[in-house]
DNA sequence: CTGTTAGCGCTTTCAA
DNA sequence: TTGAAAGCGCTAACAG
């Protein structure tokens, strides 16, 4: 061999430190010195000998064996009822954008709906000990064991002390009803998440407050619950518009995509938005942008959530709760506003 | 202690296998056996003490020491352009919960649409040695360093031998175009994905090529591409509709998403769906479903891909590049067709 | 500045 | 049927 290199006999099983430091003819320590720039110095002229053999190997450390040795696997988990709900896919891709720039995978479970999937999930990812685990959870009181892993259940109160990142529902959707009282509306029905969802009761409260502050105690019996799904909203508009009563003149619903199956069976029902209905949701995703008509919505700032989040079941050390992250209402068409800002 | 209990005393760190042992008063290997089920039988006495020890000391694996010795994660990677755009986003939820019931955690990367964080997540999640890697990549020859991890790229055409899961885009497209020709359009637009990406480019071809078999060549020159996104959409819909030029009176959509942003500037143009405009596009999502006016399309078989994508990666041995997964269109109104079928 | 070495928690062969 | 022990690949304390 030319030059009195150091031969190579390739491997037929992926390079570990030792081959490395083997090649370099140096020990694993240094491998790891200069992979991981300390925690001690390192030689010039050895780091280039390693950096060469590390190229020349194609070596690939084992996540395996450093998350085995640091005890930290530098992933987080997320855990959801549904990706392809417009709002948790925005969520989930915001989580991976961040987590992904400190360092950290993202592991995600789809509940599927199922609170019985979503403890599986759950308890899944606290099995992989995840560094952190955000959890976007169907039930009120969820109550998984989560162990020592840094937890954090988005929309969920929780004993003071436990990390908590809680958007304000209530004022929220307060001001969805009252914008809606405003235009007039005397019938205000409401379409609501699953039983028991947390921040859903929170909306669903505020709804009955505002309608009760204004008199319009009819506006009571206008009340579904449904999946967060379009179907599921198409579903509830249905079980609200089809009967032979009074029909509500507006409604507030409590996500983007069930609004979308609301929009869907107006049409179908020749009921128009908004002059016979009037619409106002909750999310403000691009759900809410692109449809027809445009929704004026209560809009989730989704990456402050995601960041919230992060650093809550992320950085170590006690964690305010942080609630009452304010919500703003943007107003677009399906309130019935005229000339209201351009969709885009 | 009562009954001559094996005294417990609570530990201040997560319980090993050592622990479980100790209380049990057995080795490390039995534990193993009754927690794995094998390789070895044991009686039925000890495994109850065992069973008991695990409880009481709510004994977790360690996923990381597991992975290490067994030289298998049990994590599949899926890298998507944008986990918010409703196809992907179905997708991941197809994967993850597919992976879960085959004891597989889904790591996801989200490649934000950019090609370079798109090499980076590949690299990250094969470094995190997972068992299967799948990617819709925004590249046409991705060239990524995949190593040994068995890994597939949705819709990219392979080598003989690689694995791969193609789609019939040609087919799907065609399927479309010709529908669009059928209904007797004569300036047939398309909005295209982003340049390079694979599928897109087959769609691309069967539209010129029908356009050409049907002599309405006066279409080509309506051809844009944008981003897969609403706002791609929107803008693409734009450039093809404002100019004083000759309006095309039908436009196949690369994907539903993009399809939204195309309507909705429809609306905003004054341009009626079907009436002035024909439009069909590619995915059939759930987007479609719900879009004013539901939109015909060429349905994907998001669970069927995922399944083969899943099977394809962590079955081992060779495998058949399985292509040109038939596509079906589904005609709803958008494309001009009265009393199609109903939109639920 | 560099090398030696003891584990991290788990699986499984081999011996009893 | 059970136990002892080697070792997966990596980190970092400790010794030189």
């Amino acid at each position: 061999m030319a030059h009195g290199e150091t031969p190579f006999v390739p491997l037929d099983r992926a390079a570990t430190r030792a081959d490395v430091a083997r090649l370099a003819g140096v020990s694993t320590a240094v491998v790891s010195y200069v992979i991981n720039g300390g925690p001690r110095p390192v030689a010039a002229a050895t780091r280039e000998r390693v950096l060469k053999s590390l190229q020349t190997l194609n070596y690939r450390p084992n996540a395996a064996a450093r998350a085995l040795k640091l005890r930290k696997v530098s992933a987080v988990g997320l855990v959801v009822p549904d990706v392809s709900n417009t709002y948790f896919g925005a969520l989930a891709r915001s989580v991976s954008s961040q987590a992904f720039e400190s360092g950290y995978a993202l592991l995600l479970g789809d509940a599927n709906n199922s609170l019985e999937r979503e403890a599986e999930q759950i308890r899944s990812l606290i099995g992989r000990q995840v560094d952190g685990l955000i959890v976007v959870s169907l039930s009120p009181d969820a109550d998984d064991d989560i162990g020592s892993t840094p937890t954090v259940f988005l929309d969920k109160r929780v004993q003071p002390g436990e990390p908590s990142i809680v958007v304000d529902n209530y004022g929220g959707a307060t001001a969805a009803v009252e914008h809606l009282i405003w235009h007039g509306k005397k019938t205000i029905g409401y379409i609501g998440g699953p039983v028991g969802f947390p921040g859903s009761d929170e909306r669903l409260n505020a709804w009955r407050d505002a309608v009760n502050r204004a008199r319009l105690s009819e506006s009571l019996a206008h009340q579904v619950r449904s999946e967060f799904s379009r179907r599921g909203g198409y579903d509830a508009a249905h079980a609200l518009l089809d009967g032979s009563g009074k029909r509500p003149d507006a409604i507030f619903v409590s996500s983007d995509v069930q609004a979308l199956g609301l929009l869907l069976a107006c049409r179908e029902l020749g009921v128009r938005v908004p002059e016979d209905l009037a619409v106002v949701s909750f999310d403000g995703t691009d759900d809410a942008v692109y449809s027809d008509p445009p929704l004026t919505a209560v809009e989730q700032p989704v990456d402050t959530i995601a960041a919230m989040a992060l650093q809550a079941v992320l950085s170590d050390g006690p964690h305010e709760p942080r609630t009452d992250i304010p919500l703003e209402l943007v107003i677009r068409r399906s309130c019935g506003c005229e000339g209201a800002r351009l969709a885009v």
